[in-house]
DNA sequence: TCATAAGCGAGACGGTACGTCACGTCTTGCG
DNA sequence: CGCAAGACGTGACGTACCGTCTCGCTTATGA
């Protein structure tokens, strides 16, 4: 089940190395946005040519500390007890070396989003029936309700309720692309005929889940998940 | 169609038992949570028996001062621009009369809640059937899409991701006692057996707003409101 | 002999009780400049009117923190190493305290300056003879030369030639008021015919003074003063 | 009237001993000091045996540039608004070049003070009466009050007065020698018998005119010095 | 009736974090 | 090896608000 076209960063080489022309991953340039960063596992790509002309890249290790400190403190200490400055200090970074890449805090948060989503949230690479349907949904509430990674998209969306910058972010840079790839899925896996209705059950799975998470904060148990796929799923075929 | 049970403490400093008389006279105690603070339009309350030994009581001018302003400035700079500083200015109040009843923002913010939710979100005295509820989420919905008040809903909403405190008062205080009439209401109205069947319709209608106003960002136009209720509301009899 | 006319702002009730118009003692505003700063060694001088509305006056306290720890960290460390944060830990004082009366560093020396000078720099109240003229210029060497105190001359005057700001605040707020009072009393001491001959009696002892401490760097002992002193007073009466 | 012994650095790479060959060829070795920098308009110096033993040498229009641009930038933004990086910038240079061979701002500026003064305060080659002495004191004066290129021992005088390091350049690396030539000059126009004669009458002269430029701040014009010079002049033959 | 104690405006204060600037050091390719 | 380019750790800047704290003034009791 290995994810397939949400932008999974993790290892992508995509950010020095753009011969894979899929993605959206632009190159990255200091703090216009929060495009093309993301926790690297891999080598620091060096086998390209490069079009940076000369002088010292951008390591690799400050920004995974960056990425790590922001996502720890994050859990430790809360949305509102993150500070630029603790997260310089917990990753052993100079503040300077934060804002010239990202533009504040939420800017490091969505690439912890980017990063962890593309993890948790993948789809098989060749969906093909409800079961996967249903399995990514899972995996989704499991992400939305428990996942510590899935903090951050809480944080995210509740930020977003707050900030209009944020919203735009986090909705043009993730949410949408998200919710496209989804929608594509679902229509696939369930034989739907076009993507207006695909979309239609998206949401009525999906809506819940939010809801019960964003709102009225109860747990989203597999017990939860699976009575409401079971409702929404079954239902649709019947149609 | 006067608000009913939802309490609207507009002269009501009592805000968790309406109907227990004994502890109306209370006069609210400075800074002890965001009790009792709603902008009124009536009379200082003169009637109880008062505790206070002497002095001037508790100015109801500047009180909605900084109610107001606290509105107009969240309309005007959203959340992360509000600031006690800022309120106390635009109020013509000094900074300390504000600390002397609120603890934070979010405290100001959720008194007006209070007040602008018991205004906009009443249900008719006695609501008796499907057409009852059909109106209040239309209300609702347009409450949480549309009203300027209700952009004090969002963002608290949106700030109880953030930080744990806001979430506890927003939801023991606030939601849960919605959420409560709102499932007392719709029971009555669909004549369904119990509470937990009414929670469930309840639920299915307005996790697709909340869904739709805080995930997706759409408009929750009437047509939109509309299909959810045929759908969700004319099958529930069925069942 | 008593310090006269240099506004000597020592115990100077004049901050707040502006009952002695002789002196420029401005009332003090916030950072509108440096006037009418300087430590003050008797009582907060609540005696008067005070223009202020209400509120909690400035703390004394505060300010002569501020001042004796820019004066000595300015002997330890140089005018490069004295820092608004480092004066501002070392007075046990907020950053905001100093920028909220002050405007820079040079401000709050310029205070000292004006303090010292008033304690070092005082004439006789009658000066009558040439030998006031002797005293005061053995005064002024001295403070120029040796006193701890006159390294925030040196400081401001060396500072003066990088920025005319200071430059400025220099001449026009203690250079000229110095120098206007100095000429006066070299001429009733001397008893010239006009303020012009005193001038130029004045720059001939001073300038030697000014050109031996800033440009020479060597060392205005006594000797090298009476030598000026004998040369340029005893020939004054023969024109 | 050709610069004489004033060290004229030119095409000078040996700053304290102009008569002595022996040292001439040595390359500059980076950032000792200040040694040996300073504006060339002849060729890179290629007469010498040149030590290095391969690699490129130093860039002379790279040294040029950011002698000339610091000069600009002084006359533009002032001392303190004189930054390493902003003459990198403007000189086309990295930053790193200029620590290469500099170690701070006014390292840069003495190269250009020595330079400048160099040009315009030479002194005849046989400099024989008072005439020539008038002339190098209007020079003088020309210099430190009106010449842009004053501006530098203008400002190297002021931060002299805040940074003892500064002062130790400036004067063993500069005044001290400007100082011995000019006595030495002196007493030989002036037919005076030693040094310490020449000495006196030099600073009787010279100390007006410091004083004037950084104490009190105003023009040197040439009546001011001409009768600063009939004054001290004059009345010297007769003693 | 009036002292008296609280509410209130004003705003100074010690703090924390902000986002920016320049420092001086370093590393990386190019020539 | 010099150089352009520029990232990096460092530290100070000046600002914005925080929440607490005094001040006098005003005002409505309740002794």
């Amino acid at each position: 089940m290995a994810a397939t076209d949400l932008p999974d960063r993790r290892a992508d080489p995509a950010r020095l190395a753009p011969e894979d022309a899929s993605t959206i991953a632009a190159q990255p340039s200091p703090a216009t946005g929060s495009t093309g960063n993301a926790r690297t596992t891999g080598s620091p790509a060096t086998g390209s040519t490069g079009s940076r002309s000369a002088g010292s890249r951008r390591s690799e290790a400050a920004r995974l500390a960056v990425l790590n400190a922001a996502d720890d403190l994050l859990v430790e200490h809360g949305f509102e007890g993150l500070t630029i400055e603790g997260i310089a200090a917990a990753a052993g970074v100079a503040k300077q070396t934060i804002y010239r890449w990202w533009k504040s805090k939420v800017d490091i948060l969505f690439d912890n989003l980017v990063l962890d989503a593309g993890t948790a949230l993948g789809w098989p690479e060749h969906p093909s029936g409800p079961a996967d349907v249903r399995a990514y949904v899972h995996r989704f509430a499991a992400f939305l309700g428990e996942d510590p990674a899935g903090r951050v998209l809480q944080a995210l969306l509740g930020h977003a309720q707050l900030d209009p910058r944020t919203a735009e972010l986090l909705h043009s840079g993730f949410l949408d692309e998200l919710r496209a790839r989804d929608v594509a899925h679902v229509r696939t896996c369930l034989g739907l005929a076009d993507d207006d209705r695909a979309a239609v059950v998206l949401d009525a799975v999906l809506a819940p889940l939010y809801h019960r998470a964003l709102v009225l904060r109860r747990p989203l148990d597999a017990a939860f998940v699976d009575a409401l796929l079971d409702q929404q799923l079954d239902e649709q075929p019947a149609r």
